[in-house]
DNA sequence: AATATTGTTCGTACATTTGCGAACAATACA
DNA sequence: TGTATTGTTCGCAAATGTACGAACAATATT
């Protein structure tokens, strides 16, 4: 007999905003987006130079912001070059206007 | 001799920032705002009875949007009627849109 | 083939979050 | 003074998040 998952009770726009913004509840990761729409900065390393996190953990911090779908990584070993994704931010944006109106 | 502290290394609005967007990083607690915005719906035990979760578990929500300035509390035993604090609310969405410019 | 550079993954430790039911506190009512 | 009603707090368990250094992978350079 099957129970209501929970995953039901909630709308898709609401877990979408509840992913979007819990990606972004860290400092870490605020100055992450920033540094990239900064422009000036957009490898790894640049970011590990300013930030006072270990680079493994900013590795851990730029994967998070991946997976939340907040940001894309352009790989040209040994490099990688972060951008922002531009239209999941714009939802974001959108979806926290939305959640109050 | 005094090491600089973690909290130098952010922003004021980087951290309050990411305050607000811990606070909204859950699908309980966007569904909260968006219960307490339909105004239908003020009272804890209101929202005990629309959400999936322990009243005692809401109690903790309520708790953590409240630390995070998102929400307030107007206590009239035994029932408890909260609000959302506006003016917080649009700083919250000032910040996130101010974010990324 | 060695070496250097860049970034990820692994292993570990510790803190925080999430969730529940039981117990408690505070008021209103019988 | 009992007894509902409404919420909070407590105690616990399990999961997730944060952070670090060491080890690893992949490529470029010598």
């Amino acid at each position: 007999m099957k129970v209501k998952s929970k995953s039901d009770y909630f709308t898709r726009e609401q877990e979408q905003a509840a992913r979007f913004a819990k990606a972004l509840g860290h400092p870490v990761r605020i100055a992450i987006l920033q540094l990239l729409h900064s422009q000036t900065c957009c490898y790894h390393g640049d970011m590990a130079d300013e930030l006072p996190v270990a680079k493994s953990t900013i590795s851990q911090h730029l994967n998070e912001l991946k997976d939340a779908g907040l940001i894309q990584g352009d790989i040209t070993p040994p490099t990688v070059k972060y951008c922002i994704n531009a239209d999941n931010w714009e939802l974001a944006k959108k979806l926290f206007n939305q959640v109050l109106e």
